[in-house]
DNA sequence: GAGTTATGTTGCATTAATGCTACATAGCAT
DNA sequence: ATGCTATGTAGCATTAATGCAACATAACTC
């Protein structure tokens, strides 16, 4: 697999959007809508097909009332919550 | 002043780097160098001309020993603290 | 079966983020 | 005065992030 991810092909940014959106009972299309984006967006970003600019990671942290750092990572994030 | 800012022209991104690496003696040059990213782009982020992607983002925020939270906002920076 | 919802996949167009180069300036040394 | 460092500015090229449309599929309900 590829990883275009943002000006850094070397540097994935890994996330926990689905576990969170499910845990709210939210599909991605109303987590897109909260957010402001296209559902598909939400869709490359689970799949980490790409990393979000940092405007759209701050909008989806808030709309998931978690910290950025809780959500995203630069490290693979580990299973165990 | 414009704003083009990612892809959200109206919603741009405050931080406060350049506070940060000041109070750690940091020169733009070392900052950048520590992210891994060219001088410039310091520069830019400095002066809010643009928000960065979430990878630099959480790059400096770690060069910066800060939480992503801390250094970047939605807001418009409170100046006490 | 028909319809709806949620998701995945592909492709295309637009634009912001980044790298880089070059030049200017100001300050601070020597 | 000469140099060096830090910074600002402008321009250009590349590419990833996003929007959007179209289509497929699976699950579920009626």
């Amino acid at each position: 697999m590829l990883f275009p991810m943002s000006r850094n092909p070397e540097e994935p940014v890994y996330n926990r959007i689905e576990a969170a959106r499910i845990s709210l009972g939210l599909s991605r299309q109303e987590l897109a809508d909260k957010a402001g984006v296209h559902y598909q967006t939400i869709g490359y970003l689970e799949r980490e097909e790409y990393s979000p600019s940092l405007v759209l990671a701050l909008r989806i942290a808030k709309a998931l009332n978690q910290e950025v750092s809780e959500l995203f990572s630069l490290n693979p994030i580990k299973k165990g919550k």
